[in-house]
DNA sequence: CACCTACATACCGACCGTCGGTTTGTATGA
DNA sequence: TCATACAAACCGACGGTCGGTATGTAGGTG
């Protein structure tokens, strides 16, 4: 961060009180678009400051360290995710397939519906430097999703419906897989931001459809059991992001 | 780091002259001493330093910045990766499943005879702090295996041994499977550790038996065609990284 | 007034990387 | 063989930056 800027506010810098919450909250705002946008170490404190318009000491009153801020962020943004993983688990009904399948359908649904920040989060992610953020990101979210899969999976072998060699692994497997994603989406949002959004949607709609695929056979289901080729989706996602 | 370590080299601390190659193999094997059981944010440049017996003008001689020694050591450890995977794929004969197993069997004898370094591996992978170095290690390993896993599968499909829906997915999300062993790996050397090697053994040969089975569901391969479950072997790992 | 909390400012120590200079090896040529 | 010249290895003090602390102050509340 070597970004000279010079936030003068004409004549009043009067320090404004807020509640603590509000405050805290603020601040993480700030640190979180900063970090996003320019990489964890090269973000100072400073920077989070300025942009945050708050004093030192203020800032260290309500974080004990620079890390403080990456626990704040990470809890935000997976506390949306579980969010919509509970809404979707209360909303599944039917027999385990069934509910596996509105849980990705609502997955997907939700991902539309980011759109821009989906991508935002994805390049941040994938952004030299930003490795911390990214582990625990990803760290949170498995233990979010984690959970919730096994349950759902655990009750398709009960039924009788799902076959599996290990619940664990197969949940872990189904979520990593999931993870490394993040690449191919973002080679396809290149692609489509070069105008071929065609290509894109196809390229993503394949990659869904083989996952898809490789999650029957893990599951133990016929083939075509488990739905993700959603290209209309898919396309619609790519334009969101690509008119962001 | 707070070592107050103090080396006396009873009169002579002559500086000592050395080929670049050879003082850069000694700074980096200090570094990565330092690093994998430290952490790398509570390591300094000067904690190498004295570790290394070198002063800061001659590391910057060789070395450009602190991150250098992470490419450094990424590079040691994923050439290592990069030999066995190589002599694997040269000492593979047969079919593309024959294949496969043999490479899976090397893996795993590598890892036997490994013991108490791979132990080192993964905790310093798992230790706070030590996400950058984890993370690039991850990348450069999966740089190194996946191509190997494209041939193999690509192959086995070409042969009409394998079924699968996507050769890059798969040979990626075996590849996820084995990085996400990780933790299971450490839980069982835990238990190991505390003297329950045949519980730990049990463990990890029903984990490596359930990756089987699911990479024979991958593959489409008939149950019981990929082969890993050998108690024996893990048993001897286990108990050679417990004598370390 | 007493007191607590939100906030500000001055300051500290640690650390990374630079820079001018010194030592040591090595090629060259008479 | 030995002097000369050049290159490469090496040194250690210093500057600037940054995370974190110590100390002070305003405003609200009882």
């Amino acid at each position: 961060m070597n970004t000279t800027e010079q936030k003068q506010e004409s004549s009043a810098p009067k320090r404004q009180r807020m509640a603590p919450d509000e405050r805290r909250a603020h601040i993480l705002n700030a640190a979180q678009s900063l970090f996003f946008a320019h990489g964890w170490d090269n973000v100072t404190i400073a920077d989070v400051l300025t942009q945050a318009g708050i004093s030192k000491g203020g800032f260290y009153h309500h974080f004990t360290a620079k890390e403080d801020l990456l626990d704040g962020i990470v809890q935000h943004f997976t506390g949306e995710a579980l969010k919509t993983a509970q809404a979707v688990r209360a909303a599944a009904k039917g027999g385990a397939l069934d509910r596996f399948n509105a849980f990705l359908a609502e997955t997907n649904r939700w991902k539309v519906q980011q759109g821009a920040q989906l991508k935002f989060f994805i390049d941040m992610m994938l952004r030299p430097g930003n490795e911390m953020l990214s582990h625990r990101i990803t760290a949170s979210v498995d233990a979010i999703a984690l959970p919730v899969l096994h349950d759902i999976i655990s009750h398709g072998v009960d039924e009788g419906a799902f076959d599996v060699p290990d619940i664990n692994l197969v949940a872990g497997t189904i979520i990593a897989m999931s993870h490394d994603r993040r690449k191919a989406l973002q080679s396809a949002v290149q692609t489509a931001q070069e105008g071929d959004i065609a290509e894109a949607t196809t390229r993503l709609n394949d990659r869904m459809t083989a996952e898809a695929a490789l999650m029957d056979r893990m599951l133990g289901l016929p083939q075509g059991s488990i739905l993700l080729s959603k290209p209309s989706d898919y396309r619609l996602m790519l334009e969101a992001i690509v008119h962001a």
